[in-house]
Formats: C-alpha cells, structure tokens, sequence
DNA sequence: AATTATACTTACCTATAAGTAAGATAAGGC
DNA sequence: GCCTTATCTTACTTATAGGTAAGTATAATT
C-alpha cells in the first residue's frame, strides 16, 4: 500500500473543514478518522500531535495566500477584483459550514496553543494585513477605491468586520455577512 | 451555612470570565470549582447542566442591555455617548483578557449547543443590534453621527468589526482593537 | 426540640480526549 | 527470496469532561 491514497491530503481538508465549523478544541482526531473510514491512530501516524495538524494547515493558508499575494504583485491586477475576491471566498465559505476563519478558530484557544502554532497564527495574520493593506493601497492609487484615513487600520477593519460578521451570520442569519459587505463597499466608495 | 456566601455569583463571575477567554468548551466545571475552592458537585448543585450555566449568563448579558436600553430611551441621553460607551467596555474587557464577545464565544460552539441556548443567544443579538441600530438613528437624527447607508446595517458592521477586532486583537495586540474603533469613528463622521 | 430546606462534600459513573507501543500488510529495491 | 520502508490497525494508557446519587452540616421554620 505504497502508493499514498493521499490521506494526508484528505485528513486535512477535514480537518480545515471541522477548524472552521467548531474552532481547534471542537473536533478530535476521532471526527477525522471516523468521517475517512480509518483508525484513530492513522491520524496520528501522519500528524503525530494535534499542533502538528494545526501547524500543517496554517502553513497551507499561508501558502495560498503567498501565490495570490504574488500573483496579485506580478502582474498588478485589479485592486478591486482582489477584493471582490476576498469576499466572495468569505461568503462561500461560509455557505459551506466554515463560519470561522482560522483567526477565529485560533483565537479562541490562544492562550492554550503551543507556542510555534501562536507564532505561525500570528504571523499569517500579519501577511493578511500586508496583502490588503497592499490592495488597499494598489486600489486608491487607481482610483478603484475612496475611503477615508489610512489603508492599514482599514484593512483591519475590513478583516475584522468579515471575521465577526461570518461568526454572527451563524447565529442570526447569512443576511448579516450580506450586510456587512455592502456596507465594506459603502466605505470603499464602491456605491455611489 | 445558609447565609449564601454568594457562591452562585461567583460561580457566574468566574464562567463569565471563562467563557469569554476560552470559549463555551474552553472551560469546564473543574476550571470554576477549584478557583472557588469548593467541589465541582457545588457548582452542578447550582447549576445542574453546562448549559444551565449558559442560559443564566446569558440573560444576565439581557438583562444589563435591557436596562441601558430602558434609560437610554427614557431620558434620551446622548447617542454618542452610548457609542463611546460601547467602544470603551470593549476595549476594557478586552484588557482584562475577556477577548471574546459571548456572540463569539457562542458562534464557535453553535452547532453543538442545546436548542434553549441558541435561541435565547439569537434573541441577544436581536436585542443587540436593535439597540445599536436606535443609537445610530437617533444620533444622525441630533447630527452626532453622519454616516452612509442605512442604521441597521451599519450597526451589524460596527458590531462584526468589534467582536473580530477583539480576537483579532489577541493574536496581534491590542493597536488592531484601537484602530479598528479608530476606523468605525471615521465612519461614523466623528473625525474630521 | 424536631423538621425542613439550603448548600454543599464524598465518591462514584460513563464518555471521550490525546497519545503510544507493537504488530500487520504490502510494495519496491537489492 | 529477503529486507526495508510506508501506511496503516489493534489494543492499550492516562487525563479530563459532564454528570449523579447519597450523605453531611448548618440555618431557618414550625
């Protein structure tokens, strides 16, 4: 059985998947194993620790960030379409169960997570802000945005305002994420 | 032993404590007892179930809205000094390590909790924004705010930008709270 | 003084969590 | 054909969770 059936992979996706949808302390290994038709201990045959896992996604999202950031550099796309972007990844997520993004997920649990998962946490938020401080920035200089005062606690508040808005959409409706980014718009001098 | 030591409150003090550093599954009877001093039976005898406990925070979250509600209608106090005050509880309880907003602490386990729990967490946040909604209206009505769009959406934004900012902040310090009040000051017209 | 209700403690139960050690299976290289 | 390595399973351990039943001490009620 040489050949990986990429399990791996598949632990993983549901791992990001159960993240999103009950934070780092709502699932266990045993929601992984059960839902791939394996044993317990083959998670831990590829994450030996839970931190491992949590280590090995945040690493992926960072990674996905860093071609989107580079790609968005290169070739100095549309700052809008950029955002545009961020929202609708926000809003299909959240369609799909995952109303917590990793910095919700992670948050939560700061205080008791290992200090290399904190770090990496934090230092993919810090790349977030960068790439939409970035966008923000791409995008007033083209005039595809208008907002008033500086672009990297704007984009802050955009972040913010998404992350608490796909949390609150899980309690009261997808409405209120609907909600929340038109008024992101309103505020980016996207409507009229 | 019958003078009530006010075991109870203290109980809730501490799980409020709790629930807003950890999340609903982040703390268990344990963590409470033995802060106490006393047995975990002592904290099942006053409240029999986990969820028990939930339920009371919760309405005493209600309860204390509904009272600012009640003289902030009655005597038509000032609708910026309601926001100021929102702003200044959010950035004080996020100091004293309270970084998630019980909407937050809710939305994570939601899912999971029992059917009382959540409907009374929605009536909350009904209650929420219904409020932050009359603050903004009756505070652009007296010229105190000038903002575009619409009251309610603009209250779930200011709510969303502060839950998240909040945990937001907890991974990256407590400027990314202060900036993102910054920003919805902006928005709401009270700077320049 | 006897009773009752309050506020607990002691001592348990069951379920689940993360994690581990040792064995099984199968593919590939030598 | 043998050995090694990757990928698991079986079978466990330890810790902690929420929860309960029965007993105890004290204060208030009668």
């Amino acid at each position: 059985m040489k050949q990986n059936n990429d399990t791996r992979g598949q632990i993983m996706d549901r791992a990001a998947q159960l993240l999103m949808s009950r934070g780092y302390k709502g699932f266990s290994y045993r929601d992984i194993s059960s839902h791939l038709g394996v044993k317990n201990a083959a998670v831990h045959y590829h994450f030996p620790a839970k931190t491992d896992l949590a280590l090995a996604l945040v690493d992926e999202y960072r990674q996905t960030l860093r071609k989107g950031t580079a790609e968005f550099m290169a070739y100095g796309g549309s700052a809008l379409k950029q955002m545009q972007g961020l929202f609708a990844f926000t809003v299909s997520q959240c369609h799909a169960g995952r109303c917590i993004c990793p910095f919700g997920a992670f948050s939560i649990d700061y205080t008791e997570l290992p200090d290399d998962v904190r770090k990496t946490t934090s230092l993919f938020l810090d790349e977030t802000i960068r790439w939409l401080t970035q966008v923000l920035e791409v995008g007033r200089e083209q005039k595809e945005f208008n907002f008033a005062g500086e672009a990297r606690p704007r984009a802050y508040s955009i972040l913010a305002a998404l992350q608490g808005a796909r949390q609150m959409a899980r309690i009261n409706g997808l409405e209120i994420l609907e909600d929340v980014v038109m008024q992101i718009h309103l505020d980016l001098g996207l409507i009229d």
